[in-house]
RNA sequence: GGUCCCAUCGUCUAGUGGCCUAGGACAUCGGCCUCUCACGCCGAAAACACGGGUUCGAAUCCCGUUGGGAUCACCA
């Protein structure tokens, strides 16, 4: 294991997982699957303003939810902990005084208000905003003089002189100039560590060897190889996937609709659908067929064939893979997720057995489990009713003829299967001489007393012979 | 504004110098199937942002332009 792939995502803890780090976290995953490696979860919440103290467990249970389970994480999953970035406050201190003790780092007094003023002055002037390093040789008398003033010091790193080469698999080699760089704070005058310097801490005690993350970061990877090589630490290899936009191609922001996980879930996704849709967006899994599962995925993905463009969520496609994983999908399975959508049918004694049978007549005429229930009525005993237009149809000499058909012959028959079905329907033909619509229309008006809906061959063995013969008899009243 | 990233049908993509009169999928439109809505099947329309190079030959390589995006915090 020593050498093995250990790869990482660290959430932060502010809401629900939005759909675009679950993009993120899913190619974490599928690389670790894929190299046998070790996936870890991280929770960065050093941002104490920003955090929402629900938002931690919201997100573990989206991951679950998806199938992202890691290998490592917060609740006591593995050897590298803690994996709570505020557990770690002593590990970052260690390795913040071991480099200012290193001259690689340095105390700043500088305020917020003077930070903000001298942004405003440069930003005047027309010139990139950056901290000056007003602070950097400052003398010890001056030290003490401003701690004395009662002014809390951030600790801020000096950055060298000279270029940074980023290597990233997915972009290639890229320059940065430091001097674009400005010191950056690593420890905030509130003892908490600066994202960077926290990141590349854990990064290297947590042993991963590949960073895998969006594109927002790669702006801030100069700063952490930097970082890396001033720590001492081992340089992992870096990725950054390109940016999900909204279909607009703008960012994939609230304005745009749904962006979580949770909400996608909400409105009837199955959790294969939405990782495999994750899979296909942006390549990485490209070429054949496009309904995956896990085994596809895991097969088909490299990193490498990961697109360089910016990707755009486009909710369409992700409601016809939805259809399609239910399609494929048994009963057995749908149930599993659709149970909270059947809330309002499901009563102490529902007979789960027939719930399957009613998801397999259902599942090809719905694109979202939220559909599901648009369809249950027609299966309950006591949740039939005629709509207008199965009315008007029930109005016809010939439609009543087909009705009073089809009772006589269920009436005869020991049980109505899906098999028997084409023998119900030889013989309809042959007693009432009626055909095609004309003797379909009628039949599912009196039985499903709606126009639209599953196959009736799917239906009657669901209803069974004795809500067939009552609707049947109502009908012919 | 500085820096960085990106650019093939409306969308996701295939394509790594000749196999491209640019392939597939979603969406759209038409047809077929059919007891309805669907499913399914068949077909149509639809793209290499622009301009320069390099080359016998460029969607593929280089440069520029344009357009989009990210980032420049004691946020992550």
């Amino acid at each position: 294991m020593k050498n093995g792939v250990r790869v990482r995502f660290a959430p932060s803890p502010t809401g629900f997982l939005h759909i675009g780090n679950a993009r993120i976290a899913l190619c974490n995953k599928l690389f670790a699957l894929k190299h046998d490696g070790v996936y870890v979860l991280r929770i960065e919440d050093t941002d104490v303003a920003r955090l929402d103290p629900a938002a931690e467990e919201a997100i573990r249970e989206d991951l679950r939810w998806l199938g992202l389970t890691w290998d490592e994480g917060p609740a006591g999953e593995g050897a590298h902990g803690p994996y709570r970035q505020s557990e770690r406050t002593k590990i970052y201190y260690e390795h913040a005084e071991r480099l200012k003790e290193q001259g690689g780092a340095y105390l700043c007094y500088c305020t917020p208000e003077e930070l903000a003023q001298m942004r405003e002055q440069l930003l005047a002037r027309g010139q990139t905003p950056r901290y000056v390093g007003t602070c950097r040789g400052l003398s010890s008398a001056q030290a003490q003089e401003l701690e004395a003033s009662g002014r809390k010091p951030s600790l801020r790193f000096a950055v060298p002189e000279g270029a940074t080469v980023v290597r990233d698999i997915i972009h290639g080699k890229k320059v940065f100039e430091n001097k674009s760089m400005g010191d950056f704070v690593i420890m905030r005058s509130d003892g908490r560590p600066a994202y960077n310097f926290a990141a590349v801490v854990d990064d290297a005690l947590m042993g991963i060897t590949h960073v895998i993350r969006g594109e927002d970061h790669l702006p801030n990877t100069p700063r952490q190889v930097l970082l890396y090589e001033a720590l001492g630490f081992t340089l992992p290899d870096f990725a950054h996937l390109p940016l999900l936009v909204a279909p607009d191609g703008e960012r994939l922001s609230k304005r745009y609709g749904a962006v979580s996980v949770r909400a996608y879930r909400e409105e009837g996704f199955l959790p294969q659908a939405v990782v495999n849709y994750l899979a296909l967006l942006g390549g990485g899994t490209a070429g054949g067929e496009e309904i995956m599962s896990w085994e596809g995925m895991v097969r088909r993905f490299s990193l490498e064939g990961i697109a360089r463009s910016p990707a755009a969520f486009d909710p369409g496609k992700l409601r016809w893979l939805n259809r399609g994983h239910l399609h494929t999908m048994r009963g057995e399975d749908i149930l599993f997720y659709a149970r909270p959508f059947l809330a309002g049918f499901l009563r102490e004694g529902t007979d789960e057995g027939w719930l399957v049978k009613v998801l397999n007549a259902v599942k090809e005429n719905v694109e979202t489990l939220a559909e599901i229930n648009r369809y249950i009525p027609i299966f309950l005993p006591d949740g039939f009713s005629l709509d207008a237009e199965a009315r008007t149809i029930l109005t016809a000499d010939d439609a009543l003829a087909a009705v009073k058909a089809l009772k006589e012959i269920v009436a005869g028959m020991a049980e109505v299967t899906e098999d028997n079905f084409t023998e119900i329907v030889a013989a309809l033909k042959k007693h009432t001489g009626l055909k095609g619509k004309q003797l379909f229309a009628p039949l599912r008006a009196a039985l499903t007393g709606t126009m639209t809906g599953p196959e009736l061959h799917k239906v009657l063995p669901v209803l069974g012979k004795q809500i067939i013969i009552e609707r049947l008899a109502q009908a012919l009243k």
